[in-house]
DNA sequence: GTCTATAGATGGATAGAC
DNA sequence: GTCTATCCATCTATAGAC
């Protein structure tokens, strides 16, 4: 049989959700209407409730998704068991993932407080997941007489501020390449916690 | 003479840049409306106009009120002429200073892309300007052989982002004090830059 | 300087035809 | 599944009385 006319929601829903994650990047949550989302899908307002049942929706299910995405990607990662090996890993990774993504990097951070409180405290919960890989590679390190950490919860937001700062700045056509961005900033992590 | 009836321009200007911030902080510059400004001072909406032209302005005056008193606050240290001194200043002017005024960081940082194209110029070369205070002290660290940095914009903009992290997690009711905290990111940065 | 009132635009979301 | 049309709320900014 073939398809219905204008049946197209396997393909409209994930362009909806793309536009969304563009123009909340590009202008902010609340900047952005419904209005604009339909205008860069190329439909009418109303079409889109075809695809979420309300704005806040939209929002939280960019953020939830980017989250599971980091996740799962860290969890796909081979975990080695020294220390030094896990926190270059860690940064080498956290680096890529982010800079193959900025869009929903800015907006995972910058959109937070538009979240309801319910939706906010399930983004948060998987923040702190990862987080605490972080940390726990860090308290590794220092029982293993590696690192030299007085306070691993906070070395770990420390390093992943400093990493995910790279987005702020990073151009593909700049003067550095990633893979040397990388380098420097393990260089300065792997100082960071020496013993 | 006494006063007008109501005249009061000298102390509600202030207050509507205090409840702006304090809202703009919170909710987010696109969702905050004039009508919740005018709420909090204690006032009608359209009297906000007698203090501002429009939001607008009131935004841009926040953003540069913020960055000009980061720059003068930093003209008003002694500038050390040993680079480790410098630096180490740096990190406790910089974490101290951002500290005392979470929101009008927070929202430096997170309103700029609501900022008109030439207000945002305006206020990313007064930024720029805070930045190559922190690569200067680098460069003459390196040039003196007391740091070991290859790349100094880059390391300058990786302290600046793990510096002003401390605002996402530190609470003053918390386990650790600033002075605390102050000493923990100096030793990272210290040896994140060593020879 | 502040108020009330409102113009004029735009927002999220829904109803019903096709 | 998409469209047009629309409800109703809310927004920025202004006008004019006091």
């Amino acid at each position: 049989m073939a398809r219905t006319q204008g049946s197209h929601s396997d393909i409209t829903g994930p362009r909806v959700r793309e536009a969304a994650l563009r123009l909340f990047a590009q202008n902010g949550y609340a900047a952005v209407s419904m209005r604009q989302i339909a205008g860069e899908v190329g439909v009418q307002a109303g079409a889109l409730y075809n695809y979420t049942p309300d704005k806040q929706s939209l929002l939280f299910d960019l953020l939830r998704g980017h989250m599971d995405d980091l996740l799962q990607a860290r969890a796909a990662c081979a975990q080695p068991d020294d220390p030094l090996a896990a926190l270059e890993q860690f940064t080498r990774f956290h680096i890529r993932f982010h800079h193959d993504r900025p869009e929903a990097v800015f907006v995972s951070y910058m959109e937070l407080r538009n979240l309801t409180p319910e939706n906010f405290e399930i983004i948060e919960g998987l923040r702190r997941c990862y987080e605490d890989q972080l940390e726990d590679i860090l308290r590794r390190g220092v029982t293993e007489g590696r690192f030299d950490v007085a306070e691993p919860k906070i070395a770990a937001m420390a390093v992943i501020a400093m990493l995910t700062g790279v987005n702020t700045w990073f151009r593909d056509e700049g003067r550095l390449s990633l893979p040397e961005v990388e380098e420097i900033y393990w260089g300065m992590v792997r100082k960071a916690v020496a013993a």
